[in-house]
DNA sequence: TTGAAAGCGCTAACAG
DNA sequence: CTGTTAGCGCTTTCAA
C-alpha cells in the first residue's frame, strides 16, 4: 500500500538493499549515499513496515502484558511502570485485561502468541495447576507479577504479600484487637493466598484464634467488600473489632458497610488494606494499608523482562520487595 | 523457529496450501483432509504466525489506544470498553500512555503506523493545529474520544462538555452561589476548553461576573487541584463559595486544600466536579460530578472504528453523548 | 480438490 | 561500498 523501500530506491537511485542498510545504520554505506538515501526517506515520509520486519528478524518488539483489573488503581499504576520502562527500550506494549477469567487470560495468551509477542508479562488470573501449565508451555520469555513461590523456576516479582499482611495484622493486635476479620479477593490468586497465610501467622502467634466465619473473600472489588462486611456485621453476636482485607478496594467497600451500620471508624472497628492505592491517601479515607512500590514493581518487571529477551541473564529470578505499613486514620 | 504450515504439511502429507485453506475455512476443501488437517494442528499445538498472516493480508487485527494518562480513573474506564469491543471483533489493542505529553504521543503514533495498526482511538493531548495536522495525515482510520467540534470531518464520540458543565455551575448558582470559581486541568485539551466555556456561559446568563483571580488550570490531577485550590483560599479577600472543577481528581485535590483550610464543605464552600470516576460516589467523598458513560463510551468509539475498517460506513460521525449531573453532598 | 508458485516488505548473506 | 538473491510464514491466484 504505503510507501516502501522500494519507492524510496527508486527515487534515489540505488538497490533497495542499500537503502535498508543506510536506515538501518549499517555501517558498510557510502556516507553520501546514506545522507542522500536519509533526506530522501524523511522527505518522502517513509515509516519502516515494522511487521515485515518483525517476520524476518523473527522479533516483534512487542511484549503482552496480562492484567486481571484495570479498573483497580493497582493495575494501572504497575501497568505505567512496565510501559515506561518498556517504550525506553524500543518496546510496544499489548494489554490485555482479563478480568480475572482464566478462560479470557488463556484465549489472550493464544492471540498473543500469534501474534508473536517477544515476552510476557502477567499477573496470571488463576494459579489452578492446569492454568499455570498451560501458561508454563509458553515459549516467550515471561515474568510473573504476583506468583505463588512454589518450585518453580519462574521468574517473577513481587511483595511479601505474608509479612505485609503479619504487620497489618499484628498493628491492628497491638492496638488491642482480638476479633479480628479478614476480608479476601479472588481464592486462586496468590496474593490473596499469602495474605491469608499472613493473617493467620499473625493471629496465631499472637494465640488468637481465627473464627471461620470471620474469614470470607470473594473478588477484589468494592462491592465484593461491601457485602462480605455488611453480612458479617449482621450475623448474630458480631463481635468483630477490627478487620484485614487483601486490598484497598475491598476495604472501601467494608468501610462503606461499616457505616451504614453506624460504627465509627477506628473506634467501634479499625481497618487496614493493601496496595495504598492513590486513593488511600485521601483525607476523607486515611486508609490504614500496606504499601507496594507499584510504579517501581512495573519497572523492575519489564527490566527482568528485558534481560532475559536480550539474552543478558538466563536464570530466572525472584525479586521480592519489601512492604511497607503506612498507618493512617483508620486504625 | 516454531510450527509452521510446512510442518503440519509434512506431518498429514499435504501442500501446505491446502493446510493454509483448511485452517482458514476456505470452503473448496475435501472434508476429510480438512478434518485430519484440523485434527493434527490441533495435536500439534499450531498457533499461525499472524505477523506473516498480517503481512500478506495487509491487516494486522490490532488497533491503537492512546490515552492521556492511565491513572487517572475515567481513563481505564473507557480503555475496558474499548477493549472489551475490540476483542469480541478479534482485534488486540495497544495501550499508549501519552502523560498530555504531545512528544511522547506522536512517538507513539510514529511507532503504532510501523507496526502496521488497522485503526487508532485517541484522546489528543494537545489539540494544537500542528499537532492535529500531523494526526491527521495518519492514514489509518481514527476515531476520537474528546475532539474539539470545529470544522474538521473526524469521527469522534464526546459528551457534551459545556452542557454538563453548564448544568453543574447553574446547579451551584441556584443554591446560592455567586463567587463560583473554576479549576481546570490541561489548557489545551478540548474538554478542559469546553468546561470552561460551559462555566463561563452559565455564569453570563444568571448575570454573575467572572473573576479571573478565580479561574486557573493546570494539569488534570490531584495534585493541581490542590495546589490551585490552597493558592486561591490565601489570596486576600477570597470571596470563594463554590467551585466548579473540569475533573473528579482536580475536585479531590481542591477538596483537600479546602478541608486543610478549615472550611466546610459544602456549608462554607460548595463544589462539583467531572466524569464520577468510580471514587467520586464513595460514602466519605460524596462528590457531586457530572457523569460521563464512559464504559460505554469506549464500546461505542470502537464500534464506530469497527465501522470504519470494515468499510461499513465510510461517512465520519460525530457522536455526542448526554452528560448527567449527580448531585451527591458536596454541594 | 489440490499443488506450484508468486509475492507481501524487509534483512542478511554472498558476490562483485 | 553496493547489487543480487534467498527467504521469513503466510495467502492467493493459476493450473492441473
Amino acid at each position: 500500500m504505503s510507501l516502501t523501500l522500494k519507492d524510496i530506491a527508486k527515487e534515489v537511485g540505488v538497490s533497495y538493499a542499500t537503502v535498508s542498510r543506510a536506515l538501518s545504520g549499517h555501517p558498510e554505506v557510502n556516507k553520501n549515499t546514506r545522507k542522500k538515501i536519509i533526506e530522501m526517506a524523511e522527505e518522502m515520509g517513509y515509516q519502516p513496515n515494522a511487521i515485515a520486519q518483525g517476520l524476518v528478524k523473527n522479533e516483534t518488539k512487542t511484549i503482552g502484558l496480562l492484567i486481571p483489573d484495570i479498573t483497580n488503581p493497582f493495575f494501572p499504576a504497575i501497568a505505567r511502570g512496565i510501559e515506561e520502562a518498556a517504550v525506553e527500550k524500543g518496546y510496544s506494549t499489548f494489554l490485555c485485561n482479563t478480568n480475572w477469567n482464566k478462560n479470557i487470560e488463556k484465549k489472550y495468551l493464544n492471540v498473543l502468541i500469534q501474534k508473536q509477542v517477544d515476552g510476557l508479562i502477567l499477573t496470571p488470573s488463576s494459579e489452578s495447576t492446569d492454568h499455570l501449565k498451560f501458561i508454563k508451555k509458553l515459549t516467550p520469555p515471561k515474568v510473573f507479577v504476583n506468583k505463588i513461590i512454589d518450585n518453580s523456576s519462574d521468574t517473577f516479582i513481587i511483595i511479601d504479600n505474608k509479612k505485609g499482611a503479619y504487620q497489618a495484622v499484628e498493628h491492628l493486635i497491638k492496638k488491642g484487637h482480638e476479633n479480628i476479620a479478614f476480608i479476601g479477593g479472588e481464592k486462586s490468586s496468590t496474593a490473596n493466598k499469602e495474605r491469608l497465610t499472613g493473617y493467620k501467622n499473625a493471629m496465631q502467634d499472637n494465640g488468637l484464634k481465627i473464627n471461620n466465619d470471620y474469614v470470607k473473600m470473594k473478588g477484589f472489588n468494592r462491592t465484593s467488600g461491601y457485602f462480605i462486611m455488611k453480612e458479617m456485621l449482621m450475623s448474630e453476636g458480631c463481635q468483630i473489632t477490627a478487620v484485614f482485607s487483601a486490598n484497598d478496594l475491598l476495604a472501601l467497600g467494608a468501610i462503606q458497610a461499616i457505616k451504614e451500620a453506624n460504627f465509627n471508624i477506628p473506634e467501634d472497628i479499625a481497618i487496614v488494606g493493601f496496595d495504598d492505592i492513590e486513593f488511600a491517601s485521601l483525607p476523607e479515607i486515611q486508609l490504614t494499608t500496606v504499601s507496594q512500590p507499584k510504579y517501581q514493581m512495573g519497572q523492575i518487571a519489564f527490566d527482568a523482562l528485558y534481560e532475559k529477551l536480550t539474552g543478558q541473564k538466563t536464570k530466572e529470578r525472584k525479586i521480592i520487595l519489601e512492604p511497607s505499613l503506612i498507618i493512617r486514620g483508620t486504625s
